[in-house]
DNA sequence: CAAAGTAGTGGCTTTTGTCCACTAATTAAT
DNA sequence: ATTAATTAGTGGACAAAAGCCACTACTTTG
């Protein structure tokens, strides 16, 4: 991998995660910010989500986390249960309520997505997803942080 | 496009930001924090850079673009000149200090990627780079918020 | 059992940004 | 051409997002 290859990937990165944020910012509702979405979408997506899990996985500060948290469980979109292996640590699960707020999430950043990729022909936008797929793929090999069961 | 590969991209999105975020935190410096450096990195990358057209690049208020360029300035890393035509905006360069420094954060980005990439075989690294390539441009035709000079 | 480490929490601070009002300059409308 | 409406940049005040540190309760290691 030379030199210009890596500055057109670092150019990609700049890029997307500028168009990213943009959209992301009409993803979440007036209740929770994009922070607090992305954490309460990660205990859905997480296996067996813990706070400490979910704040490595994000890498955030986990007090930060831990407020977050409680704030989730106040607006009673998640639960935390205590664990009997460990009493230090707590189980996090999504309410009923916290289920159709995170679909409802999953669905507004489904439209941004879409307003992307309109403006591509089908061709290109098969294009588009073979490529983010090929990236997923080398990403669940190469990425880092990856956090497990 | 249905479903299952809108779900894809959004598991993209979600997979690559978490990478990226921890990434960019290994690379701003003491002198500069990572929202002043993307500020600073835009200057250097945009035609014609002017405070609004920053502002609106990324996504940020005003003010607070006005604030950071003005902390840059003090920094000595950027100077203003006011322009002939419209004596309302400034335009802005980066002084030789503010091209290292930027050059600086070039290369800790790079490093960061090169992690990524550094697990992969060489033929997925190809392969990595030609997907990314290939989302480039299609970026460039399909995305939003295109400033131009 | 003592020592070292870990999960979660709260107080406090910094970073990051928003909102508003204002000035000076530019552009549009009459 | 003069007035009216917009626009770029700035600063004050404030709010939200996130980080740092110290502490408690519990667990693991030696």
């Amino acid at each position: 991998m030379n030199n210009k290859q890596i500055e057109t990937i670092r150019h990609f990165n700049r890029k997307y995660t500028q168009q990213l944020g943009i959209l992301q910012k009409n993803v979440f509702n007036s209740e929770i910010s994009w922070a607090e979405a992305r954490i309460l979408m990660d205990v859905g997506y997480m296996k067996n989500p813990t706070p400490m899990k979910i704040a490595i996985n994000l890498d955030l500060d986990k007090s930060y986390v831990s407020r977050v948290i409680n704030k989730l469980n106040n607006l009673k979109y998640i639960e935390k249960k205590d664990t009997k292996k460990d009493k230090r640590t707590k189980l996090l699960y999504l309410t009923n309520t916290g289920k159709q707020v995170v679909e409802q999430l999953n669905i507004n950043s489904d439209k941004q997505i879409q307003l992307i990729i309109d403006n591509l022909s089908n061709e290109e936008q098969e294009s588009f997803y073979q490529s983010i797929n090929t990236l997923n793929q080398l990403l669940e090999k190469g990425g880092i942080n990856h956090v497990e069961n």
